[in-house]
DNA sequence: GAGTGGTCTAGACCACGGC
DNA sequence: CCGTGGTCTAGACCACTCA
């Protein structure tokens, strides 16, 4: 094999994140002790561990330990969410559920999710709204299986963060996403749900949403008012 | 002094690059080079280099050298265009200059550039074209004064890529930048242009893009247009 | 074969958090 | 005070590039 040994390290832990025996919020063991049990030098795990901490799968903190992401945290909380005030407010977030249904999935989200096309999958849609005004029309798509038994209940229950959701009650754990944004019109029903006139220009924002393995768990669209607000990035 | 020696090896590299010692493409003395002149160990220039070319500051060639970022490189041109076509074509961009003028720049624009309102600027206006439909219209503000002399037929030359002419010319590399985006109406100006309807939902990227020591130099405005295109993006 | 970056080790000391 | 991660060193060997 020439795969370098800090891969290998880092293959070692992702699987221990996989199978569940290291969960999330979890403190895992020192680079030492990791060391000997690999049997490798500590600058080896160290590396390994360097490069799970730039992906956020894993955070360092000195003097303490190193942790496995959670999404309980209140300030990692909306890590996916890059839309902002223009004027620089701070709004408290609320979500309120529209839907919640369980259905078939069409072809075109079944690709995107590693599904076959007519499964069984949870379809939830829901407005965000900051400072009491509805600003986000979610369209949320999941497969059935992974997550048994979801309710309304149990969503409302977590007002707003359904990541949090799917880790502390299935214990899966959001990682990373793909977005895929378009401008587009509003038509009649999200007008009406988002308080604008019909044909009014929004912000048409795609996403899907991986795992471990990069494993896709979660489709979503979200029609977005941005005329307040605007969707932030940075390129490097 | 407490800052971390790699940190210092960090700086002094930096200097280099905003001095004009080292230029875009340039190879860089090799690791144990840089550990002689700046006497510290091998690896701590190491993880200096390491974070450098994380921010795609610089860049390793294993068996060759560490080599200043370029915008010249056929595959990092298009390093901030997030554009790219939903069907999956690869189409060829072609750039068309609509007008070059020196102006005085507005407040807001001289916020963003850190500029006094109303110093001079130079004023570019471009649509940008894909399979010969035209699809994005630029304005763009860069300050007169690194860009003494500029002017149309230089950017004619160019043929698309700005990134290209400020560094090759000017000896200006742009490193990152940040995005905002809303959606909007297509006024009647930008329909035309664009070859759309008055009123049609467009995307309105804002870009702030910065060179070393995160000095702003160039602020644009892109139109764009998303029936068949979206903007991609990931999220960690 | 010489020179470069890439991996790996062993060991020292520092800075931080908490008992 | 101890254990944690963070920095730094010195030296070995590997993998790649090019003359």
């Amino acid at each position: 094999m020439n795969i370098p040994l800090y891969i290998q390290v880092k293959q070692k832990i992702t699987q221990e994140l996989m199978s569940g025996n290291w969960r999330a919020g979890d403190l895992i063991p020192s680079e030492i002790e990791l060391a000997q049990s690999y049997q490798v030098s500590q600058g080896t795990v160290r590396k390994a561990i360097d490069e799970l901490s730039i992906e956020k799968i894993l955070i360092r903190r000195q003097g303490k330990g190193t942790y496995v992401t959670t999404h309980n945290e209140e300030q990692i909380q909306l890590r996916f969410l890059r839309l902002t005030s223009s004027k620089g407010n701070k709004e408290k977030l609320e979500s309120q559920l529209l839907s919640f249904e369980k259905t078939r999935v069409n072809s075109y989200v079944a690709n995107r999710l590693n599904l076959r096309p007519g499964s069984s999958v949870y379809k939830i849609k829901r407005v965000l709204t900051f400072a009491r005004k509805p600003l986000i029309l979610d369209e949320i798509y999941i497969s059935t299986i992974p997550f048994k038994g979801l309710n309304a209940e149990m969503i409302n229950q977590k007002k707003g963060s359904l990541y949090r959701l799917y880790e502390s009650n299935y214990g899966i754990q959001m990682l990373n996403a793909d977005e895929k944004i378009k401008a587009v019109s509003a038509e009649a029903e999200v007008s009406k749900l988002l308080n604008i006139k019909k044909g009014h220009p929004i912000l048409g924002i795609e996403r899907v949403s991986y795992t471990y393995g990069n494993k896709p768990i979660e489709w979503r669209l979200g029609l977005c008012l941005t005329d307040e607000y605007h969707y932030q990035t940075e390129l490097e």
